[in-house]
DNA sequence: TAAGGTTTTCCTGTTT
DNA sequence: GAAACAGGAAAACCTT
């Protein structure tokens, strides 16, 4: 169902996830790529009727969380390193930082001001360090990510 | 209006 | 040298 919604909403034109269109091109081109409040002004009614809560968190961490449980809007921008424990890898920094950007309505948003953001998790326990650069853990206080509690 | 939480922005320094 | 990490500091923005 929600294929149909992704591709045929979001993207009339083209497959959501363009191997040959890099995510620079994908959010520079407005009819590629709708601006954000389009889209949700589109999907929210279809995402209701499916249950489905991704694109309307507002905290970053649950932005994060949504868009690897949603792979139909993750298109490789993150990938699970190890679901079971909560450890993520994020794959595009820059295609992310363009996606949280959008979300905020902030076309100056980085990977750098982002990544800044996501330290700051670590104080409350959100997510937890991992010594291994673009890898994040989700720590005791960040829920709904598990396979099991969903 | 005030206060608190959550970023955002900027910065310097370090590591990969 | 570029990209990413680590945090401090302060400002912005939003909610209560």
């Amino acid at each position: 169902m929600l294929d149909s919604v992704t591709h045929s909403t979001f993207l009339p034109n083209a497959s959501f996830c363009d191997p040959l269109m890099s995510w620079t091109d994908l959010f520079s081109n407005e009819e590629y790529y709708p601006p954000f409040e389009h889209q949700t002004g589109m999907l929210i009614p279809l995402l209701e009727n499916s249950g489905i809560k991704s694109l309307q968190s507002s905290h970053l961490w649950e932005f994060v969380r949504d868009l690897l449980l949603s792979p139909e809007e993750n298109c490789g921008i993150l990938e699970w390193e190890d679901r079971e424990q909560g450890i993520f890898r994020v794959v595009k920094s820059e295609a992310l930082a363009k996606m949280w950007g959008q979300r905020k309505k902030n076309d100056r948003m980085t990977y750098e001001k982002l990544s800044r953001a996501l330290r700051y998790y670590y104080k409350t326990g959100i997510l937890e360090r991992v010594d291994r650069r673009l890898v994040y853990k989700f720590g005791k206080n960040a829920h709904g990510w598990q396979e099991d509690k969903l």
